[in-house]
DNA sequence: AACACCATCCCCCGAAAGGGTGATTTTATA
DNA sequence: TATAAAATCACCCTTTCGGGGGATGGTGTT
């Protein structure tokens, strides 16, 4: 049984270029080749290809939007994004649309063929430096971290604050009177920098600190 | 000028075999050799090496924390895990402590080779199914979406919520009566199952509705 | 026309939040 | 052991929340 694979390439050339190669092999199949995205979801639908490989740059719907329709219609079809060059803000895009593998253009055709093999087995191929990019935005996540100098108990309490305990809730599920929640909640508002306890729980979850 | 090297790996003959290999090259130079985390920060800061090969498993001070101490030393030593197979947790701490690449021990010295040249260049060498794995957790982050079925206006209103607004602030902002804003949160409140504002901030930002 | 939904506003009322000031005890650390 | 930091509690006071009603007008669908 082939893979069977769905194209998603504006450039003619490149788009059967693509698919005569791959129908080459008895193991692949290419069963849809299309100039954007329109219909992705009806393709998908219909045609439940193993995987799609789809050009990020295409007229009219692009690859993001293409990569949305394709998850939304089957999301055990893998996506392998194709671009000319590693670009920087529809990385990010792509991968939260759904995408599970990045190769280039420059690509050669065995490199191709292993991206597939790759995603049809669980993998997500791509280059070292688009995992770099990838790796840099956990740490930009999780770099403004507990500057603020909670002790402990604080870190305790503000974690039972986001989780929308009361000040009695938290005082009873503490063991500790309610005015000492109080007071720790009161020097928790001044370390965070903020003026109520629905501003320190966005802060707290934002700045990853419960 | 050679690529200095250091290796943190609590196998003795592994960081010997290491050691060894690498120095056979006249572009490496392994410039220490630990069997734990303990002393990253001192190494690292009187070394300087341009690469850490650093094992996750390590008694006492193990590789996250070695790899804390190394970045916090200095950040432009690039950092690669060794383990023996892909670990789910421990994964996602390595990111975050700021690795740079992940490899694994059953990899070939060249590949081994490769990797440093990776992450001296700016990449993060990493297989394709740890690859995968990064990217789920991206895709985790983004599915959860909005399914309460808020208005337009209640989300404006949850947004400003969010933000630290008090009710009358959110009434000014918004240009309409204090009432309203009142109303419009209890309706919020009962459309996300929560009982007050922090648990509705909490909810928002988790859920993605902001 | 009837219905659902949304946005807007009003009143009442008790509970909760939060800000200020001050004090004691425990614990860690220099 | 002295000292700082953390944790604990108390009292006062005002404001804000949050839940319960109920009401009106607009919009869009059936």
């Amino acid at each position: 049984m082939p893979v069977t694979i769905a194209i998603y390439e504006d450039n003619h050339n490149l788009r059967e270029t693509i698919s005569g190669f791959l129908n080459e092999y008895p193991e692949y199949q290419v069963v849809g080749a299309y100039v954007n995205g329109a219909g992705a979801f009806a393709n998908t639908t219909s045609l439940l290809p193993d995987v799609a490989i789809v050009d990020i740059d295409m007229p009219e719907v692009d690859g993001i939007e293409c990569t949305r329709q394709i998850k939304m219609a089957n999301l055990s079809t893998q996506i392998i994004m194709h671009t000319v060059f590693e670009d920087d803000n529809k990385l990010f895009e792509c991968l939260c649309a759904g995408a599970n593998g990045y190769i280039l253009k420059s690509a050669t055709p065995d490199q191709l063929l292993d991206a597939i093999n790759d995603v049809v087995k669980g993998g997500s191929p791509m280059s070292s430096v688009i995992a770099r990019k990838v790796l840099d935005t956990f740490k930009q996540q999780s770099t403004a971290t507990n500057a603020y100098n909670l002790s402990q108990r604080e870190k305790e309490i503000l974690d039972l604050l986001v989780k929308g305990y009361s000040y009695k809730m938290i005082a009873s599920h503490s063991g500790i009177g309610f005015e000492t929640v109080k007071t720790h909640l009161k020097n928790i508002y001044t370390k965070l920098h903020v003026t109520c306890g629905r501003e320190a729980v966005a802060k707290a979850i934002k700045d990853r600190i419960v």
